[in-house]
DNA sequence: AATGAATGAGCCTTCATTCAT
DNA sequence: GATGAATGAAGGCTCATTCAT
């Protein structure tokens, strides 16, 4: 719709991915948008408000996708967790830039910027997670872990796998690791049922 | 050692963790440290240099101190596991600031500086995990994964919760999840024989 | 007459007393006015323009003011002198914005953009001085001052006592002084007659 | 003694003079006084601490002069005021720039900045004035004029006289009217004994 | 008459680093 | 070894003003 606003959020994330908050410069990403420095600040209060719309605009991306998967799978574990990995994986595979820059906490600088919203948007998912973990726990499909060390064994293997590709210090897809990921995950977090078979997986 | 030299290491350390590389200045840490600047630049180069020191003091101690943990343990694949991850805790807590400057990649700006030394360095712990686990994966006591799975499974669910604690998002430490998350790692990269009791827990 | 130019001079009145002409700016001036950025520049050439006209009105109200006083007074050396000192105390109090604009030389900045208007202006109270002053200078009934230490002693203790109150350093309004000032005023430059008894007072 | 410093105090004196502080750029400051940026900077906090340190000079050299002189002529009413006169006109032709910087109230931006300084500085002159002033009128050889009317009176019309001169609106050194302001002065504050003769005038 | 997007010059300040003593 | 003066390159941001609609 607004154009050069768009741009602006364009040219932003490649220039923060790229260099960071700190080291990205306001003048550098409005060439690269090619846009003036009036119009720069006509849209935007500052720097740091580019960073934080970027930053929202992820946030609530991804955690809409989350929550909207452990929706569709209410009552089934192993598909769940299996499903919230590989939903991590192309995610960030889909939007690097947009993954580098809500995983990673940013520079200590802008945590304070960032602290309250983050908050609620990390609160907002833990109660989707906990919504479809909760009962599956009660009925002893998976392992009854405080919530925090739920989804940290849910998403934290994955998230190494994919910080290393983002750095560049893999040349290997994080989306190459799905199936063992989702294996690792399961195994940490879920309870397979010894008898009968899973019907689900 | 010398002094001074201590003096702006621990002054540095301090303010690289509150502010992060970039938005440290060297003003402040040689306030901090009670230093003149002309000795500043004495000492170091640059501040470039400084993080340097601080990142290779950092990243030697906790990898020195996991390889050699995994070298205690050779053969012995639930054990060393459970040890690790309770050796990334306790090392976390033990040095916050360092732990903060070390696990997290920094700022991109940062990337460059360190990358080469990083790299270096986890080839290094990469080997030394490699050389502990190979065996025990071909013996059938740890699943086949990739390497790079397989020290992601090992501390990403730590590392996650660790992160938390040291961005102020969750009050409780690290280390009282130790059980669970050491639990969790077993899970899923171990293999738990059948039939044998396993001795050594 | 027009709504949207009253506006504008109200809210830039405000402004420019409140912050000083160079530190006041066109965004909120337009913000107070509740006024387009187009709006604004479609009424004013300039920011320095409804500067302009704002003053043009402070001096010629003032000016007039001074000037029919005088001329109701001709003759009448103690009784003008006394209204005169009266009339200034009123003005500044009845338009405290409006004074702590017109007082001021204000910032050297904004001197030339003034000095001509206000040269001009003060032509004509000068020459209105005169020409209620000269006969009585020549008459005896005041003292024969040159016109610039006239004026100044009419005016000069009543202005420092007002812009004491505009700058908020002495909360007593300065028509308090009224009287005093006006005894100090007719004493300073007035000549009264020894014998006599003066009637007009 | 510190020359740098020195440099810059006297070239940011003669840009605030010429332009006012809004207008004055420190670009313009520092290269008047052929000194870096850097050093600029090194020896000033802010383009407002050169300001400030400004002010409190003038302020301090002017009311210490005032106050000494008022302490020289203790019970000699008229000679004191005389005397007064005379050196607040000398004190504005012998440092124009200084008194400009001083006599102005300065923009309203910059009031707040200077209001506590400034304030204190007034009480410690008010005093002094007090403690000159409160004997005379008690023998009567002073108007009984509240302390605000009676510096009112005293300075009030020479500075009209100075600020004209001062913003070039009148060619003639306030110094010139010298005597005739002194006369206004003392007429409109002092007691003039009726029948004997004044020594000391 | 009114709106708000667009522009770009310019300003203050920060900061790492170098040098002379 | 130590000190602090000196340096200058950027950087983020403000703001008056112009323009298209």
């Amino acid at each position: 719709m607004n154009d050069t606003r768009r741009k602006i959020l364009d040219a932003a994330l490649a220039e923060f991915s790229e260099r960071g908050f700190e080291t990205a410069t306001v003048a550098r990403i409005r060439t690269r948008a090619g846009v003036s420095n009036g119009s720069f600040f006509h849209f935007f209060r500052s720097k740091a408000a580019v960073a934080e719309a970027l930053h929202m605009q992820a946030v609530s991306d991804y955690q809409e996708g989350l929550a909207r998967l452990l929706g569709k799978y209410p009552g089934r574990a192993e598909k769940a967790v299996r499903e919230a990995v590989a939903f991590h994986l192309e995610w960030v595979r889909a939007h690097p830039l947009l993954a580098g820059f809500m995983l990673e906490p940013g520079p200590p600088g802008t945590r304070k910027v960032r602290a309250d919203e983050v908050r609620q948007a990390n609160l907002r998912m833990g109660r989707a997670i906990q919504d479809w973990a909760v009962p599956l726990q009660e009925s002893g499909r998976l392992k009854p872990f405080p919530p925090e060390v739920l989804s940290a064994c849910l998403i934290g293997p994955a998230q190494i796998v994919c910080r290393a590709w983002l750095n560049g210090l893999s040349p290997v897809p994080p989306t190459a690791y799905r199936d063992v990921l989702a294996d690792a995950a399961w195994a940490s977090v879920g309870v397979t049922p010894v008898q009968e078979d899973s019907h689900d997986r």
